[in-house]
DNA sequence: AAAGCTTTTGACACCGGTTTCCTTTTTCGC
DNA sequence: GCGAAAAAGGAAACCGGTGTCAAAAGCTTT
């Protein structure tokens, strides 16, 4: 009567059902040393009480908590969310819960933000997403402080027990040679920023399968950008107007892409009868611009649920995959080059 | 030297600074009844082993921890991101940490999965996004359970304490006045799903405006969606091939401008020229579609910044303000009728 | 029935902080 | 110089769980 209304401890359901702590705690925990007896019975009276046992007890006497980190430098916004949702996958019907945290990449005290959050948080293990899965600063000081973390990207890094990556270069040859069967041969390229693994995994991509077809590929049909819309837009401007004009464009982002549209609308050649385009992400954007735009898509979700995995249940071998299949999502941006 | 390598704990520090625990307790909580001396002395022991305190146990004894909780139905990738944001803004420099949670709106569940939820991580506080937020249930949900919570969303209940709103209806009530404004005489209207706050506050504001100037809104001019491109696109087709065509569109947010602009093309329909549209949201899709889409933004950073000092800092009345300001997005979608 | 195992259970210390309450030291007025 | 009040600091209990280890109970075996 006097302590009502209080959220029950393991106390009280030790002291109803008439058993120790200790006891509670096998049941909680399923330890197999129990007899059914006492099982039941304890069970019914946490049922009784709604029992919850408390997580921050449970991390201060197991040393170590049930957070998740995401860290991440939003790129964009919906890879983010959906690694978020994967991860959910992971989770669910755990105790696990995630704590995300965006950084500033350019910050000059990043690498001291993070350590502070870590240090603060005491997290179980963080996922780290591209841009800043890069930074292998970040992932040493995550081994020095002895929290897990697994990185995600475009990574060519073989390291099974920390990186889950997507295959770009690959997925990249596939484009490039889907554009070749079309007819294509004059074909050109916008790549990401500098300093970007999957700017360089997508540029050797694009390369390797024109090489593989003994297409040339001139420095005119090449132009770098940012990753941003404003970027393509400008690249795209540079290649549309080089002598030769390309009649295929592979950008290396769909933001890129959306500004290449731009840039061929403003020339009046149709897409994609004049211009064929093919993105990357299969970002939100690509299937509401028009016409919509063939672009390749990496399963962010199905990665985040295995990087999770990998964390909390590193033993759990239908987790291992670590490289993920693309796939080309084809919508109305290609055709064939036009006579 | 035994005990190397783990990481320091207050008693560690204690023995150090030849103190009780107590008493650097008293250090990091600023506690006033301490003498100088030995508050420098044992700040100089902390700052020697490089300790921080054990959230957990903090947590534990202090009977509540540090961490805010986000629900939402992702309606807007950006969105929630921009919130994140604005969160981690207000908490920055404090020890609290966001632990995000999609939820599924259509789950029968629903309830019961977020009531697991708060008692599992007994979370300090939760900031709910719309548009679940509109869920009375779930504000209920967390009174009984004790746990912090703040709304947001577009909506009209004056609860200061646990609401952060938009003001939605008398944005749109401005965007409406600037096409008539401009000329136009027969706007019509894309509004969002049944039962959603907002559509209904982007409704009341359009035909507001509308009866402001004396202006009829037939019910051929009026279409209703469910915030997707797909929906957005057929409402603008049957409002275009109505017996009267609009000059103007106002959609209730941006992807279904996006699909208003796909069905304007369908029918060789120049915009701005022979069509004007107005969005809402200032979604990233409202800069990457041709031409860019004039639209209403709403200050979502600073809205997740609010809320979250609502919970940490009730008593900071510079956050007391629960109603932001929208402004109208300029861009290219919006000019003067035909004619 | 006693001895010897195995299974089940509980007492107690501990995780790393905070709170309560009490003792010691300092300060200060007279 | 003394007593009293105020300031400073410490001992021990507590928050709600888990780990260790030994005791109790149940079951065979002889």
């Amino acid at each position: 009567m006097s302590k009502a209304n209080k959220t029950p401890t393991i106390n009280d359901v030790a002291r109803l059902a008439g058993v120790s702590k200790k006891t509670v705690s096998r049941v909680i925990n399923r330890s197999a040393l129990l007899s059914d007896d006492t099982r039941t019975k304890v069970e019914a009276v946490i049922a009784e009480l709604g029992y919850v046992p408390n997580p921050q007890a449970r991390a201060l006497a197991l040393r170590r908590n049930f957070l998740l980190g995401l860290l991440h430098d939003n790129p964009n916004a919906q890879t983010v969310l959906k690694v978020q949702e994967g991860v959910l996958d992971a989770i669910r019907d755990t105790e696990f819960a995630l704590v995300v945290r965006p950084v500033d990449r350019h910050s000059p005290t990043l690498l001291d933000d993070i350590r502070r959050f870590l240090e603060q948080q005491r997290l179980y293990g963080v996922l780290i997403l591209p841009p800043i899965s890069e930074n292998d600063a970040l992932a040493e000081l995550c081994l020095e402080m002895g929290c897990g973390y697994v990185r995600m990207g475009s990574a060519m890094l073989d390291d099974e027990e920390h990186i889950v990556a997507s295959n770009d270069r690959e997925m990249v040859s596939q484009a490039v040679d889907y554009l070749i069967g079309l007819g294509h041969r004059r074909i050109a390229l916008i790549e990401g920023p500098e300093g970007f693994r999957s700017a360089l995994e997508r540029r050797e991509g694009f390369l390797a399968a024109m090489q593989a077809h003994g297409l040339p590929v001139p420095p005119a049909a090449r132009a770098q950008g940012t990753y941003r819309f404003d970027s393509g837009l400008e690249a795209a401007s540079r290649l549309l107007d080089a002598a030769e004009r390309p009649t295929a464009i592979f950008a290396s982002n769909d933001e890129m892409a959306a500004g290449a549209f731009h840039a061929a609308r403003q020339r009046d050649l149709k897409i994609p009868e004049d211009l064929s385009i093919i993105g990357f992400d299969d970002s939100p954007i690509a299937a509401h611009i028009w016409p919509p735009l063939t672009t390749v898509g990496w399963p962010v979700r199905e990665m985040g649920r295995a990087a999770a995995l990998k964390l909390i249940a590193p033993g759990d071998t239908t987790a291992r995959a670590f490289r993920f299949p693309a796939r080309l999502v084809q919508r109305q941006s290609v055709g064939p080059p036009r006579g």
